[in-house]
DNA sequence: CAATCCATGCGCGAAACTGCGTAGCTGATT
DNA sequence: AATCAGCTACGCAGTTTCGCGCATGGATTG
């Protein structure tokens, strides 16, 4: 196990500031204010930088998420492609969770703001901005990512071993978990009470749970549900 | 049951919008808008006459919600109680599900803008406005706030069959649905298997559920959890 | 061909569920 | 004081369900 983990939970590796803004001056600034505050961060000139960098580093595999708690500062008006279209596109990636995005602005109008907040934006900032407001929402939305990304490392690690199990012990499970006993899911598969029984303790085993409720409980966390 | 329902549930009455605007003009405006889509609405020239009317229609039962589908479209400033006042109050109250608020300002700016919509509105739209975008937007915020309140209904629901259990069998339940054993609840809470038996299945009758599995599902959906 | 998955039968012991009966305690009603 | 109702608690007996081991066979796949 890497460095001191805070909790005992595996630590997920040190936070990261993505900063995107086609002004040097900008980037250098907030690099600077990030450092001071002990915050890694990495700047790139334009949305096209960040994506490349995005695609490099995630093995191209759509779905896969940094590893590393993250948020990106974005400028909304930039040469190429525009600030609105990359959160677009993180969006439409389902990346906003694990890269909360905080968007800068010199002269920002309600509608896009508001857009982009009911989008899913983190925030919404205007500058001239106060230095440490900014950090402590930064920070804040580090602490969210990490907490999306345990919880997507939750989520895949229940994915796998759903994925263990055969399509017949699929269809056991299902039924299990409605609540029904071996006999009636019998009759429903069309199978004999001992071949439910067969299926059952290998979900059991395979999910390592114990009892129906346990396997219950499991399917209905957050994790179980969505892709 | 009243009117034809939609889809086999329960009306829950005729939606109806609230207009809160210390400009008689604007009001009127909307009320206008609003009748010729065939909406109901209420005006109200100020927020302490809102909340006047909220104070007195709820029977001053906190936690009581609209029993019909209703928005708020509000305008942030205005003499005495200002709409961002008025909102938080309803935030506090935590009404913002069953009456999501749209705000509607002429002179909005972003801050004010993105920390209203971080907190939880509905909306947040400068005049002028397009009356169909609006409308639109009424509708959506209409039909949210009708699923916040059927979900808020089958909680109560539910809450109400937990309240008629006893003290024992909450005991027992709670352990049931970890996916004990009776034998180990019978251990843990230092009593007989039998009497486990007994209270298991008077909370299986009171729940209206035939099984453990069935249970936990019940309680672990959302209106199982927070009050 | 070997391996895997699915399906089945039989049987044993444990656990769970049910019905019937008992009993102490509290609090309210009479 | 007597009574009734509700909650808690327990035992016995009987039935059902569950969990598991052992053994068998067909279908698919590498």
């Amino acid at each position: 196990m890497s460095p001191h983990s805070p909790h005992g939970a595996p630590s997920l590796g040190l936070p990261i500031v993505y900063l995107v803004d086609d002004e040097d001056v900008v980037r250098d600034a907030l690099a600077w204010l990030l450092r001071s505050r002990r915050l890694l961060s990495e700047g790139f000139a334009s949305a096209e930088a960040f994506e490349a960098m995005l695609g490099a580093s995630a093995a191209h595999a759509r779905g896969d998420w940094p590893s590393a708690p993250s948020c990106l500062l974005l400028d909304v008006r930039m040469p190429g492609i525009s600030g609105l279209v990359l959160f677009e596109r993180l969006v439409e990636r389902g990346l906003l969770a694990a890269l909360p995005v905080i968007f800068l602005t010199g002269h920002g109008d309600v509608p896009t703001a508001v857009a982009a907040v009911k989008r899913g934006a983190f925030d919404f900032v205007e500058k001239p901005f106060s230095d440490n407001a900014l950090v402590d929402r930064i920070e804040l939305a580090l602490k969210r990512s990490e907490a999306a990304i345990r919880q997507r490392l939750q989520h895949l690690a229940l994915q796998q071993r759903l994925a263990e199990l055969t399509e017949r012990e699929r269809d056991v499970m299902r039924l299990v978990v409605e609540g029904r006993p071996n006999k009636l899911i019998a009759d429903d598969l069309q199978i004999s009470v001992r071949t439910v029984e067969v299926h059952r303790s290998r979900v059991f085993e395979k999910m390592d749970v114990k009892s129906a409720v346990e396997l219950a409980n499991l399917l209905r966390e957050p994790a179980g549900l969505a892709p």
